[in-house]
DNA sequence: AACACCGCGTTTTTT
DNA sequence: ACGCGGTGTT
């Protein structure tokens, strides 16, 4: 390996990123620039040219997925397994760092972690215990409370409410969810960031270690990070330069969950003497994508400033369609979808981006109807399924008694007669005495504070879970899952379910198991076992949103969920002011500004063909709408976009201009073709010999045809 | 403990 | 419009 062909294939702009000198470096990487590929470069750089070891390298990603590629590309790159990198989540990071010092952490050794759902639930449980009226106090409302102010790196006492009752009163319930979490030896996402973050700050001796291990540390996505994790990465780096981090203040789209967009952009206030590389030239989209996506975005204030270029041609314009309505939108992009794979485009590099997950349904009737297979991003992660949680549930608390978060979840799942009263009773003896769930359970049955048959069943549990964890010493961990399953009688349960969902839910089941066998083959954190490993892993990453569809499918997904993917081709629907932008962004213009970078992320993931599509009706919440075209489209060059007024079987009453070229032939025409017989035009383009034509026949279905090849001969119609 | 009914909210989501 | 969650009924 030599240094060659480490830098080989690299622009400029890429090469200085990936050989910058020691010190900090801010790249400043557009869309489709080529990031992760300077990210990949530069750590192979630093190993191979600097000579630092990979011990020493510390690699900060948003997702595990994204980690995953790192190393892998890194390992593709050298040809060879690189060990001792740390690459992975702030938050995977955290709790390999707490893992290892968890006593200095004030936590137990077994603590775990608590999901969104957990916390919810929590919080529900703390609002009824304090007599809270939940209407009063939305527990989703103190949820965020509580994450928010985590995430800037605020404990409790460091809020003052001064004589507002409602901030005294969430900050009371912050302070009993703390104490709840402490007592239960749970951390949720947010805590673990903290308290990395406080160990760091209040241990000298453990930062200095870490300082001195890591002579390098990169990030990836840095326009995301939030408040702690950037005081994380100050004191980690503190004075020395060795901070390499790689953004795009346009593709900042995650603010509404505490990512600051300040942080990328005053970083040369911060870090004097960075080192800025842009990184501009763009391999994925067509100069007119490009154009039109650098169009849009500039109209934001406070730009690092960037304009994507590229040596690609022009391409196809962008096509607009003014919808009727929701459904026609729809029905457009699924025709477009159908005629565009059978000109040869796979469905697989076709997506569908929307602002809002409930705009999905549309697509979806269109789809079926269509025979169009498609994939659908987001919705439960395998991890967060209710039968796969009640599971962990067990597993939590045979790992750690105290665990009170998952002692609620399966003391009565399945049902085994511990009622609302045998639990208020339990839970209220845990209150008064400061115990745990579990411990509350043992006294209050040991001083026979319940009837008889509610002590038994509470004591079968308890039996229950102590019976289980002796016959697991000598099992791998597939087989403890699949013991607990049996032993939880959650298996029987299911199996037993009459709501339909019931063979879903064992096959999940199983899928866990097999899970556990998967990963019975990979490491385990030292010192942990590998149901400890196996648990963190559960909670820090949730699993795929859906099984792996093979078939080759359209991809549907929100503009959000699409950032850092690609397609060949891609429809933006809904491109309606209130819509997108949003409504609820619509009061400032932070949050407009927002709403222009996703609408610039959506652009930029379109290689060769982009679509955006508006209705001039929608039905939303139930009631119609009349929605402008949003005002994004208007900053859309006229010269990179081209109107489509596909009318195809649909009466509208609103416009209908139709748009006719050089063709002779136009949107709404009838037609007949040798073969295919009578069909509609639903669209054009191009010109002279090249010119196409989209027919929508009554028997063949919608084709692309050539027309100087096609022979369509007109038919005498009335145009709309 | 299972089922029916009612009322409310409704952007984006990873860890 | 619609689904979810909370409450009340059998």
């Amino acid at each position: 390996m030599d240094i060659t062909s480490i830098i080989a294939g690299l622009n400029d702009a890429q090469r200085a990123a990936v050989t910058a000198p020691p010190g900090s470096t801010l790249v400043l990487a557009g869309a489709g620039s080529g990031k992760t590929r300077v990210l990949v470069h530069r750590i192979a750089w630093l190993l191979q040219v600097e000579h630092i070891s990979p011990w020493g390298i510390l690699a900060v990603t948003f997702t595990n997925k994204a980690a995953r590629e790192m190393q892998q590309r890194i390992e593709a790159l050298l040809q060879q397994p690189i060990g001792g990198l740390w690459v992975g989540t702030f938050h995977g990071l955290a709790h390999r760092l707490l893992r290892a010092h968890w006593s200095e952490a004030q936590l137990p050794q077994g603590f775990q972690i608590l999901d969104a759902d957990d916390q919810y639930r929590l919080i529900k449980r703390l609002l009824r215990e304090a007599n809270l009226d939940d209407s009063r106090w939305p527990p989703r409302q103190v949820q965020r409370f509580i994450n928010r102010n985590k995430d800037e790196g605020l404990r409790p006492q460091h809020l003052d409410a001064g004589r507002d009752p409602y901030q005294r009163q969430m900050i009371s319930l912050y302070d009993n969810y703390e104490a709840a979490c402490q007592r239960a030896g749970v951390v949720d996402f947010a805590e673990l960031l903290l308290r990395a973050h406080e160990l760091w700050r209040d241990r000298s001796d453990i930062l200095q270690h870490y300082r001195q291990r890591f002579g390098a540390i990169l990030v990836d996505e840095f326009q995301d990070t939030n408040a702690i994790q950037y005081a994380w990465l100050r004191l980690l780096s503190d004075t020395e330069d060795k901070l390499f981090v790689v953004g795009d203040d346009d593709q900042s789209i995650y603010g509404w969950r505490g990512a600051k967009v300040e942080h990328i952009q005053q970083f040369q206030t911060h870090f004097p003497n960075t080192r800025v590389v842009r990184l501009e030239q763009n391999y994925r989209s067509t100069g007119n994508i490009l154009a039109a996506a650098n169009a849009v975005i500039a109209q934001n204030p406070d730009r690092l400033g960037k304009a994507l270029w590229t040596t690609a041609g022009e391409g196809e314009p962008i096509r607009l369609y003014s919808a009727y309505n929701e459904t026609d939108e729809a029905r457009f992009v699924t025709d477009q979808i159908r005629s565009l794979q059978v000109a040869g485009e796979s469905y697989q590099q076709m997506a569908i981006l929307y602002r809002t997950s409930a705009q999905s349904r549309q697509f979806e009737e269109t789809l079926i109807q269509s025979d169009i297979p498609y994939r659908i991003y987001g919705g439960l992660r395998f991890f967060e399924r209710a039968e796969i949680k009640d599971v962990l549930a067990y597993l939590r608390l045979l790992e750690n008694r105290q665990d009170d978060p998952a002692f609620e979840r399966a003391v009565n799942q399945p049902p085994r007669g511990i009622g609302a009263r045998t639990l208020e009773a339990v839970r209220e003896h845990a209150r008064i005495h400061n115990l745990s769930l579990w411990q509350a359970a043992q006294t209050v049955i040991r001083d026979q504070q319940l009837t008889a048959r509610a002590a038994g069943a509470l004591t079968r549990f308890l039996q229950l879970i102590d019976n289980t964890q002796a016959q697991l010493a000598e099992l791998t961990l597939s087989e403890q899952i699949a013991r607990v399953i049996a032993a939880s009688a959650l298996r029987d349960h299911f199996a037993q379910s009459r709501d339909g969902k019931g063979q879903d839910r064992l096959e999940n089941l199983d899928e866990l198991i097999h899970a556990g066998q998967q990963s019975d083959l990979n490491f385990t954190l030292e010192g942990q076992t590998p149901l400890q490993t196996f648990l963190a892993q559960a909670a820090l990453e949730a699993g795929d949103t859906q099984a792996s569809a093979d078939e080759d499918s359209v991809q549907l997904m929100t503009l959000h969920a699409a950032k850092g993917l690609e397609f060949a081709v891609v429809f933006i629907g809904g491109l309606e002011e209130g819509l997108f932008p949003h409504s609820m962004s619509s009061d400032n213009a932070q949050k407009l500004a927002e709403e222009r970078r996703l609408c610039y992320v959506g652009m930029t993931r379109a290689r060769r063909r982009l679509y955006l599509a508006h209705a001039e009706t929608r039905r939303i919440h139930g009631s119609v709408s009349l929605p402008l075209a949003s005002r994004f489209l208007r900053d859309i060059p006229a010269e990179t976009l081209q109107e489509v007024r596909a009318r195809n079987n649909y009466a509208h009453p609103r416009s209908s201009r139709v748009s006719h070229n050089d063709t002779g032939l136009y949107p709404g025409q009838q037609v007949l073709h040798p073969t295919f017989g009578s069909g509609v035009i639903l669209n054009t383009e191009g010109h002279g010999a090249s010119a196409r034509a989209q027919v929508n026949f009554a028997t063949a279905g919608t084709k692309w045809l050539i027309i100087a090849m096609a022979n369509l001969e007109p038919i005498a119609s009335a145009s709309t």
